[in-house]
DNA sequence: CGACACTCCTGATGGC
DNA sequence: TGCCATCAGGAGTGTC
C-alpha cells in the first residue's frame, strides 16, 4: 500500500514530467472516484489547466494547478499512477485517464477504489489539523515526536499511524520503524523514556528514507509511474515475516493485532 | 480532546 | 471443485 516512499517515489518521477503540462482531456470512468462531483463537471473544471508543480503532503500527492489550486491525488491501499508516452489501453481497474497536451497520459487505476482525486486550495490552511508534521521535514525532530507522543495512552504504533500527528507513515514503515528502535507497538506513547523517543525518531526518518531509496515496496499492487516495483519489501526485517527469525537475535518474528491493523515484532528485541 | 469502533471496497484466502 | 465467510487496511466519521 503506498505510504510516504511510495507517493515520494511517484511524486519525483511526475516532478520531471509534468510541470508545464496542459490537461487537455480528461475521463473520468468511475465516479466514485471523484464524488460527489460528477464526472463530467470534473473534466470540464480541469480542462484546459496547466500543470506548474509537483508536490506531496504526507500520502496526498498534489499536482499544483495554473489557476492557484492543487488537484489531490490519494491512492489508499490499491490505487496506481502510470504515466505513458501514449494514450494506454483499456484496462479493468482504469478509474481516470488525463491526457496532456504533448501526448502522454496520466492514468489512475485502483482495484478496490478507496483512492481519491479532487481539487483543494493551495496552501498549509486546508491540511492543518487533517495532516500533522512531514517525518522527513526539518520540523521533525527528536523534541517534536516528544511532544506528540507526551501523555498518550494509544499504543504508539496507534500514534504512527495518525496522519493529523505524522504525515505519511503508514503500516509497513511503522512496524520497520519500531523493529529499528527497539520498541513493542503496543507500548503507550507516553511510556517511552526521552532515549526511546530518539531512537523512534531516527528509526522513522531511516525507515522512510531507505524505502524512498529502494523505490518503495510493492509487496501487493503498488507500481510507480513507469509500472515498475520497488524493492523496499525484499529489504523488510519484520513486516510480513511472521515465524520467521529475527535477523538481530533469531527468535520468531510475531504477528498481533495493534489498532485493527496487523503487526509485525521481534517479541525479544522488542520487549514490553 | 483522546481513544476506538465502524465504514467503504473487492481480490485473495481458507474452510468444508 | 465450488461456495461462502473472512481478511486486508487508509482515512473519514461517529461515539463515549
Amino acid at each position: 500500500m503506498p505510504e510516504l516512499p511510495e507517493v515520494e517515489t511517484i511524486r519525483r518521477q511526475l516532478a520531471d514530467r509534468l510541470p508545464g503540462r496542459r490537461i487537455v482531456a480528461v475521463s473520468v470512468r468511475d465516479p466514485l472516484l471523484v464524488a460527489p462531483l460528477a464526472p463530467p463537471d470534473v473534466a470540464a473544471d480541469l480542462e484546459g489547466r496547466t500543470i506548474v508543480r509537483v508536490h506531496r503532503r504526507g500520502k496526498y500527492l498534489l499536482l499544483r494547478l495554473d489557476d492557484g489550486d492543487d488537484l489531490a491525488v490519494h491512492l489508499r491501499m490499491t490505487g496506481r499512477l502510470h504515466h505513458s508516452d501514449a494514450a494506454p489501453e483499456e484496462e479493468r481497474f482504469q478509474r481516470a485517464v488525463i491526457g496532456l497536451d504533448d501526448g502522454s497520459h496520466l492514468t489512475f487505476s485502483d482495484q478496490r477504489r478507496f483512492g481519491r482525486l479532487w481539487r483543494v486550495p493551495a496552501g498549509p490552511a486546508h491540511w492543518r489539523g487533517r495532516v500533522g508534521v512531514e517525518p522527513l521535514g526539518g520540523a521533525f525532530t527528536a523534541a517534536r515526536l516528544a511532544k506528540l507522543l507526551e501523555g498518550r495512552r494509544a499504543p504508539v504504533k496507534a500514534s504512527l499511524l495518525d496522519q493529523r500527528l505524522i504525515a505519511g507513515i503508514g503500516n509497513i514503515y511503522a512496524d520497520e520503524a519500531l523493529f529499528t528502535a527497539r520498541i513493542h507497538p503496543r507500548r503507550t506513547g507516553g511510556s517511552l523514556s526521552p532515549q526511546e523517543v530518539r531512537r523512534l525518531h531516527r528509526a522513522i526518518r531511516a525507515s522512510l528514507r531507505a524505502g524512498i531509496a529502494a523505490g518503495g515496496a510493492s509487496i501487493d499492487s503498488y507500481r510507480d509511474t513507469l509500472g515498475r516495483r520497488g524493492t523496499m519489501q525484499d529489504a523488510l526485517r519484520v513486516h510480513l515475516h511472521a515465524g520467521e527469525p529475527c535477523r538481530r537475535c533469531r527468535a520468531p518474528i510475531q504477528k498481533i493485532r495493534v489498532a485493527q491493523r496487523g503487526t509485525y515484532l521481534c517479541p525479544r528485541c522488542q520487549p514490553r
